[in-house]
DNA sequence: GTCTATACCCCGATAGAC
DNA sequence: GTCTATCGGGGTATAGAC
């Protein structure tokens, strides 16, 4: 008989310190062949190349070859989120927006190949991806208007969303000329929240 | 002998009036699945398939696939810049820059299939299309700070990419959600402009 | 537990019949 | 001018040897 019928990490049982490096470094790999050549070139016979073993062995510890990509994007994910998150539970409620707009472009900014690989899976992926990207961040321009004693203002969807896109802006920028001043750009862009956006 | 060596409008000969109209029946039907199903989808096959004619037609008509998917996203491309270029001229200096916010999301609201090619190609695309992108738009709001008797402000390729992204973000909702009111959130946008770029 | 071999599909493109 | 037939290559995934 051949190979097992499911993929290690998909049955109950806890995954072994061989298994959990393979994918480790399967998961790095594809990173950076989506990185570097866009999504459509992180194939199964490339990525099996990048990580010097054959595609066999790839679908043995991934049940498929859009699991592995799914992975790895989950894993960018995972470690935006919870550096973002992070600074944000730092920071004073009425400087969370600053603190999520510098922390978000650095980090971005410190793992361009985690950048374009967010930017494919983003334009491939799941539509509906929309409201979890603005929901969190508007949600911080509401308590930081709160806490500094203000009303509602511009209708926070559209706010953060200008914010997002600026952001997604200034990253591709940064990733194009390595030379473009990011942490510059984030803090226009913070002095043009301060002043539109908390009038 | 099979069909001619070069495709229709690779020649110095004009186009017959059947020609162009192939031509722009394929370049119509290339746009649509684009935009409904991804760059990846637009495969000969489905091209001619949605055309109703074969893959040897649609090769005949064009030197190549790419050579279809390239005169598509050249179409949607010049029919943006001619619209919103018109609206730009027509507007005097110091609200050219709102002009061309206002045009440019109405524009890409109106063609959301349009809106949805130019995504895929700018992420599939040629990657050094960025300063195409910001450098007009840059120029705009030099001038439109001379004209309001304005030293310069903050880096115009900055405030360029910030509003540029934050157009981006603002359609990219509007595709997903078709009730977002897309020209209520321009204008806000334009609004915090006059607050935070033209103090 | 890992690899080889293979099956099967869709791709873009060409050659040549009609 | 349009079609059929076909080729070569890459894609994912499975079966089975070791």
């Amino acid at each position: 008989m051949g190979g097992r019928r499911t993929a290690p990490g998909t049955e109950d049982r806890p995954l072994s310190f061989i298994e959990r490096k393979r994918r480790d470094q399967l998961i790095e790999v594809t990173i950076g062949l989506v990185a570097e050549h866009g999504y459509a070139a992180a194939s199964l016979a490339r990525i099996a190349q990048a990580a010097e073993i054959t595609k066999g062995a790839v679908l043995y510890h991934f049940a498929s070859k859009d699991a592995v990509v799914t992975a790895a994007h989950a894993h960018v994910l995972d470690a935006l989120v919870a550096d973002v998150g992070a600074a944000v539970d730092a920071a004073p409620p009425d400087q969370a927006p600053a603190a999520y707009v510098r922390r978000m472009i650095g980090h971005l900014a410190e793992h361009p190949d985690h950048a374009r690989m967010i930017v494919e899976a983003t334009v491939h992926g799941d539509r509906p991806a929309s409201e979890a990207r603005w929901k969190p961040l508007a949600a911080l321009l509401r308590n930081a208007r709160e806490a500094r004693g203000l009303g509602p203002g511009t209708d926070p969807r559209t706010l953060a969303l200008i914010i997002g896109g600026a952001i997604d802006a200034i990253i591709g920028e940064r990733l194009q000329d390595p030379d473009y001043d990011a942490q510059a750009a984030a803090e226009s862009l913070i002095a043009m929240l301060e002043t539109a956006a908390f009038a």
